[in-house]
DNA sequence: GTCTATAAAAGGATAGAC
DNA sequence: GTCTATCCTTTTATAGAC
């Protein structure tokens, strides 16, 4: 027997706990933490906002629900097993490309900017967000890092270093750009031309004399 | 005659206007925008609030005023010139040294975050910030590497890209782990670790055969 | 559990005296 | 120009009926 409530009824419509969660999600996507007001969440749920305080209890902790929800979900895309067999240069380059797809995407950048907004108030939310999203990436390519030098294809003695500098090549200030919302979303040739020229870098440097 | 009105009297008082500018600043390093209430400021300020309306008129002009003052200001550790005769790794190392004093230091790193919390509101703003603080940073190194380009010391076809990427590699993810509050200011060595191991990294892809 | 109605507080902006 | 006192809107949160 389930103890725990079902996010979906059996026939198919949201509970109301699930609809609220759902709305939070739009609006704080849309207006950040502080411009979100509970009365504006509670009309697009369709409930009222006595029913919100009843299932989350404040605001802040609504907010809590909302980004532990989306934590987890973030980074599946970059951790596809199986491109480790193509050599180094084809399998940076699916990383990469995984990477910025992932970063670039407007709801993630919306989050991300929320996020540094509200560091100050909620640490312990950003320091989850932090550990379940970047670090994770940096842990996964800074192993198979660890892997090619064991093999001796790149010379890389400090990995968890070189996939930090990978990264942030990749990052390069077309993130923040974005971020300070200057500047359009890229072209896939632009973001093909950071890619190629990254992997360029990274490969030429740690290839065997380093 | 001076028309404009002196920010410090004579006696060496500051005016009213310095001394609003100046909590204000204070008041929006700590608190961001939507923090940072008029009431604040005036009290910070020792005026009354409507001395900071007839000043300033409303909130998001006093911002406005606020963040021209100090764009201008912040980039000027980064254009030594005389640095150029040192070879390339030795420029590389001081550009980079002094790119990261200044972008981790608490008052800039707080100036940035606020611009990125409110970029949505005050997009021109977000702009005038970009251009006059990341944007020359990447301009003033892509010149130099033209030079060494032209002098056949490096080989960069793109150096507006190069610059770009090497400014990537030393923020690398420290600087988001700081702007999200997880973790310290970093030690000297560390500082030292990230530079050493960018400049190497960039002068080895670099250095003669792309 | 869910709704309507209301309290309570904060904060941006203004009126009017001096 | 500057101050004190006040207005008005927004918004979080709660009371009480059904």
């Amino acid at each position: 027997m389930a103890t725990t409530k079902p996010a979906v009824k059996s026939n198919g419509v949201p509970s109301k706990r699930e609809a609220i969660l759902e709305a939070a999600a739009r609006v704080f996507f849309e207006s950040g933490y502080a411009d979100a007001s509970m009365d504006k969440i509670a009309r697009e749920a369709g409930v009222s906002k006595q029913t919100v305080y009843s299932h989350f209890g404040a605001k802040d902790a609504l907010f809590g629900a909302f980004i532990r929800g989306y934590c987890g979900r973030l980074l599946e895309p970059i951790l596809t097993p199986g491109i480790h067999d193509k050599g180094p240069g084809a399998a940076l380059s699916g990383i990469a490309r995984r990477y910025l797809d992932l970063i670039l995407e407007p709801q993630a950048m919306a989050l991300f900017r929320t996020m540094l907004a509200e560091s100050g108030r909620f640490p312990e939310l950003a320091e989850t967000f932090y550990r379940s999203g970047p670090l994770v990436a940096i842990d996964n390519l800074a192993d198979y890092l660890e892997v090619l030098d064991g093999e001796g294809v790149l010379r890389v003695s400090e990995p968890r270093l070189a996939a930090r500098l990978f990264f942030g090549m990749l990052r390069e200030d077309f993130y923040f750009r974005l971020l300070l919302g200057c500047g359009d979303q890229p072209e896939k040739n632009e973001v093909e031309r950071t890619v190629r020229q990254a992997v360029d870098v990274f490969l030429a440097a740690y290839a065997g004399e380093g």
